[in-house]
DNA sequence: CGCATGCTCTGGATCGTTCCAAGACAGGGT
DNA sequence: ACCCTGTCTTGGAACGATCCAGAGCATGCG
């Protein structure tokens, strides 16, 4: 088992056992790491060899202090709620991880409290900050409201959002986000299509402008066309339970013949009310959801759903970080992503 | 907005900006950080009061260079499959951040590359280890035949596992693990209590050990009873579509009025052929599934299923984590916790 | 009074890398 | 021959913390 790995008895060779081998300096070294073109062709053949023969690899602690980076990037993780159907951020995660790696960053998961609160956080990004643990934020919840981003434009700290800054048209940092109207128009474009026209909508509370975003792309598509959308509305909280009742209700007062819903949860509140009465998804009434969470696609008959493009965005978001902390100072301020529609059983 | 919380114009101060401030010596303060009860009562408010004064906090770059550890603990991501329910991940990695921060450590994630497979990751382990990026890792797939912990355990590298040993009786590293015959016994028992007999099993293929170890608790809890289960079943694949045709062929050839299932996704298969054939889960046939995904909590009726601690796993592999880091050699070198059962309206 | 003991505190060295300024060397023009 | 320019390489200093050995200073004992 001594391939190209090797083994270290002891300690792992540093930047002055490679330049002894390759009988040259330290700097030298260091160059033929991190500006190979500055050496002569054979002089860097040669360090390379002696690299590769005692396996270096450069340490990252005495890097980082000398450069004041720590090439990591803080994400903070909410607390997964139960019950409903969002665990979609894993598409995101793993994606940001492995753009994060091309651009030589890896990926610090911190979490402020067990409260839930957002403002308890802070604390934890102030010490991340102040111990230059991290070199930047990736913040995922810029909901109105929130303290996070105002905090951290602040305090000149690096971040970059996903999500727009719906309450501050003076905010100035990078930001990349899914165009939710884009979503909502498509799904119920794709009812339309398949004759529906009593179309409802089952979306967030006012106050969400994510919610808001969304939606408008519904009445946009209802309004293009000329149908009424009176009645056919229901706000209400991001949960399975009243999916369910908005459904209800809206079956017995409005009749509509397919519900257009801001999120999976919801949609699955809508398969609950159909169950309850003895209707079938995608047969008797037509439903979709957002997001395109795992519930969607593995729950009979198959949850029609907009998906993000979770994976574009954290690669967004990995090349506005890197405009943000290297040398090229980024013009775009913001990249707005389309959706796409996952056509399933339940339309 | 000049709170506890101050702002750095230019640099974070340092342990000579303390010491300076305080009069005494850096090594003082450094002592007033890590080991408090050296100073003299005095002193240690002294500094204490200008360390709170400058907002200061160590340098962990430094810290991490002196004393040849990162305070990170490095956790290897996969690839979530699209269209299984197996995100259950995220309660497991939220816990694993937070009972980490209390030991003073921070997680590091990491995958290895797009193409999924195992050993493909072991460059990505050798290059953190090597470069001294982590401290320890947390592995937590260990199934048979899987090249990781043997080749950590090669390299004398810290680890903990979330998973038995399976294929190696000889391994000496702490692991942490869930009793999956306990929790196929439960789910099993539950449907016996609720009137059944003829209780099928749908699990994974027999080179799955976790697979086996479930559906050992199923047969244990049909056999103490005296319950044939001859013909009863069926090993296959992890998907819906899988769980679907199990669950169509044992219907048709054996009638089970209920399903164990080793997983939601193959509960949820079952769910499909249940609503093909107008049947009514948790009415006409019981299911429960196993890991309590978020589909089991969304899905219409309702999955009853197996629910990990995950929460509790992350604390143990937390707790041996620093056994391993820490002075105390721990004992123990394996801790099984035991699953509940969620009922839903499934069953 | 001398000296050992224990408690506090200090200054220098060190971890492994990159920054900085300057040295060595070869080639080209006058 | 001379100097100048540009390419390539070098040694010393620095990043900010902790380790280590020892200094200062009471106290206690013979």
């Amino acid at each position: 088992m001594s391939d190209t790995m090797s083994r270290f008895p002891v300690t792992p060779p540093t930047l002055a056992d490679v330049a002894e081998r390759a009988g040259v300096s330290r700097q030298t070294v260091s160059n033929a790491v991190n500006n190979p073109d500055l050496l002569r062709e054979d002089t860097l053949l040669r360090v390379q060899r002696a690299i590769a023969e005692l396996g270096y690899l450069p340490n990252r602690a005495a890097r980082n202090l000398r450069t004041r980076a720590s090439h990591l990037i803080g994400l903070p993780i909410k607390a997964a709620e139960e019950g409903t159907a969002n665990a979609a951020m894993d598409r995101f995660v793993h994606s940001l991880v492995d753009s994060s790696r091309e651009a030589g960053y890896h990926v610090l998961l911190f979490s402020g409290t067990r409260t839930g609160k957002a403002e308890d956080e802070l604390p934890a990004y102030d010490d991340l900050l102040r111990s230059t643990a991290v070199d930047a934020f990736v913040v995922t919840d810029t909901y109105l409201g929130n303290p996070q981003a105002a905090w951290l434009n602040d305090r000149r700290a690096p971040f970059v959002a996903f999500g727009r800054p719906w309450n501050d048209p003076e905010a100035r940092h990078p930001w990349v986000d899914v165009d939710g109207a884009a979503g909502g128009d498509m799904a119920t474009s794709h009812l339309v299509e398949r004759g529906h026209h009593r179309i409802a909508w089952i979306g967030w509370r006012k106050d969400s402008l994510l919610g808001e975003d969304r939606r408008a792309g519904w009445s946009r598509a209802m309004r293009s066309r000329d149908i009424p959308t009176a009645g056919l509305a229901s706000r209400v909280e991001d949960t399975v339970a009243s999916g369910r009742e908005a459904s209800a209700v809206l079956l017995d007062e409005a009749r509509p013949t397919a519900f257009v819903c801001a999120s999976d949860t919801l949609a699955m509140g809508v398969l609950h009310t159909l169950a309850d009465r003895g209707l079938r998804a995608g047969h008797d009434i037509a439903v979709t959801g957002f997001d395109d969470s795992q519930v969607a696609q593995t729950v009979p008959p198959g949850l029609t759903s907009v998906r993000l493009p979770l994976e574009q965005v954290a690669i967004e978001v990995v090349r506005a970080l890197e405009g943000l902390l290297g040398a090229p100072p980024s013009v775009a301020p913001g990249v707005l992503l389309t959706p796409t529609l996952v056509v399933r059983g339940s339309s």
